[in-house]
DNA sequence: TTAAATGCAAATCGTTTGCATCTGT
DNA sequence: ACAGATGCAAACGATTTGCATTTAA
């Protein structure tokens, strides 16, 4: 247990918002200026195979970055808007039962289950109100990467 | 429409697996020798804009890869073997279920859903018969990246 | 004819690695 | 003391880009 692992561990834990690697690094430097990148990924790479995090991709939104954050008890849902780049997370029972069903259907020892959802969250939907249907189907589509 | 563009389509629809970018420019040159990279990259960019091709990570298993698949009506679930790397596919109507109610919850208008699972699939469950129950957990655990 | 698609090569981005040095236990 | 963790710099793999050229409609 080094002060650069501590100073990563926090800051994953501290931020309200999911970060990569690079953000991850910028904010455990505030702690231990001379921590490198190498060391960032090493750790996330340890904290991944403790079952400690989570690797997100949501959605690709932002080019090819991964993103991190502490593992809860209970999976949850990502929601990316393709028009604002928000992220909101949902849990359900439904995904729970759905888990368990497959894992019941396939036989799989089910380690990590990652379910992201891409599409228009609710306030882009409503916003800009003068869109016709058309373009918000327009949108809607060339949105879909 | 260009002969590139439909070398790739064909790729893409008559591989029964999986294809990332490299495999898929490897056999749409079969019949275009001629095709580039940028080209595969370019219109699989096309493809998912236009809602025809699924982009998959597959628990990134081998790297930091893109799959692809032609998009069907029913979305299905993809399960990742950490231990021999198969693929399976799974539908369910729990899943369809789920995505009605993140939609109805939410607010969000869904225009992808991709869940991946990471696990032991049920062979290489059973396989190895003599492994203890701590091998085995030491397995999944290490397994999870 | 001409806007759009292509090939080529170089660039970019996130991530990984080899290796010498340093540090926690 | 020494296995393991670190920093540094270089390497890497997948993907993207600028630009001159070709092609489908």
């Amino acid at each position: 247990m080094t002060a650069q692992r501590r100073a990563l561990i926090e800051a994953i834990q501290k931020s309200p918002t999911h970060l990569d690697a690079g953000s991850l690094l910028e904010r455990a430097r505030r702690r231990e200026p001379n921590i490198d990148r190498a060391t960032v990924y090493r750790t996330i790479e340890l904290l991944k195979r403790l079952g400690l995090v989570d690797e997100l991709d949501l959605m690709h939104l932002e080019g090819e970055k991964h993103f991190y954050e502490v593992k809860t008890r209970t999976d949850h849902i990502h929601l990316a808007c393709f028009r604002c780049g928000g992220i909101e997370e949902i849990a359900s029972p439904v995904f729970d039962l759905l888990k368990a069903e497959i894992a019941q259907l396939t036989g799989f020892k089910i380690s990590v289950a990652r379910l992201e959802v891409g599409g228009i969250c609710r306030a882009c939907m409503t916003a800009k109100p003068r869109a016709s249907p058309e373009e918000r189907e327009e949108a809607a589509m060339t949105a879909n990467r």
